[in-house]
DNA sequence: TTTGAACCTGACCAAACGGTCAAGATAAAT
DNA sequence: ATTTATCTTGACCGTTTGGTCAGGTTCAAA
């Protein structure tokens, strides 16, 4: 296995590597939507991406590993949603900007969004390392953006955090609790 | 055991059954909210909740009836919170009360909004039977009264079911991904 | 005091699981 | 053509898990 999971030479292997890691990590997003990190097995994920089991463990070292790998290209998705906080437009333009891209991911992987909720709900074992970093520090500039609309007398006074907590609380329901809104609409998605 | 799963004679004894029941179904509720139904372990919950194992299954044939119960016990209390529907105030009082009612919920039971969390993320396998009469129908009663409001011309011209979705997502945001929130605010409580 | 139903529990089991490994197949470099 | 690194996979293994069970204890009714 090469060290850095990169190929060390060749055009077709880089393509074969790249080819089933690709695949692993799609059919993996879709088992531990479904189950979770614990009830999600190697053997139903090798399943779905149409591989023996033991070429899972050949590309990702433990279950444990792949999760995170999902993890964090689910969390980086979001925050590129969040560009549109750089322009200059005014803040209900820019806010209905980042509302509508985090929509459409919802609508786009909704398998994602719930791997995240999976992992929020237990506690974020695996993942607060990167939210108390990564995460939190683009939250915080958001903040600060918002509060300085506020103070330019561009938008109501209403406290930063709790409108972005509302923001993610409502975009991600549509994805998280899909089963049941579909439920709810007659078994019609 | 009893067929009924209620004693059969004996003060004494019905109070032993009720006193592990309520014991047993408390700690499977705090066990399925931090591991999910399948990273949950019936020794885990019979650690916390002070029983050997094969008590638990003396109480609780299987996991699974266990868990059914922790899930309808959580949901009976949600639709008791919107009883605030049912007077003939204004529906901003209305609608206030049932909002400060779910959020008291979620800070006094956030354990069982996890567990409901992780069963709706997981595709309600074991609820659905549930949501698509009990809580549906109850979903419906609502959306009548908020659409009668309406009509009236008491409040503005907004989708009842997005309207009820929005409330469920915020009140329980605070609860399910309380960990994420903790750590964005310095984890600090 | 006897009897039997309900309660309790340590020890056990088959199944499922994450992970390993040796041996073979493939393809790039020499 | 040979070597070497990477890819592939069926068979296997130790551990964990939900669930069982036999044998014991407690308690109330008769």
């Amino acid at each position: 296995m090469t060290a850095s999971g990169r190929p060390a030479t060749g055009a077709h292997k880089a393509a074969i590597r790249q080819e089933n890691e690709v695949q692993i990590l799609a059919a993996a997003e879709r088992v531990f939507a479904d189950y979770g990190f614990k009830g999600a097995t190697t053997a139903r994920i090798a399943e779905v991406a149409n591989v023996p089991k033991a070429n899972v463990h050949y590309y990702f070292a433990t279950k444990e590993a792949l999760y995170r790998r999902v993890i964090e290209n689910v969390c980086s998705q979001w925050l590129e949603a969040a560009m549109t906080f750089e322009n200059t437009a005014n803040p209900a333009t820019i806010l209905r900007g980042y509302i509508e891209a985090k929509m459409d991911l919802s609508r786009s992987n909704p398998y994602g969004s719930r791997v995240w909720a999976h992992e929020i709900v237990r506690g974020a074992k695996f993942s607060s390392d990167y939210i108390s970093t990564t995460v939190k520090d683009w939250l915080d500039g958001r903040v600060r953006i918002i509060r300085r609309w506020i103070a330019e007398g561009k938008m109501d006074d209403v406290e930063p955090y709790s409108l972005m907590y509302m923001i993610f609380a409502t975009t991600q329901h549509y994805a998280d609790f899909s089963s049941q809104i579909e439920i709810f609409n007659d078994n019609q998605p």
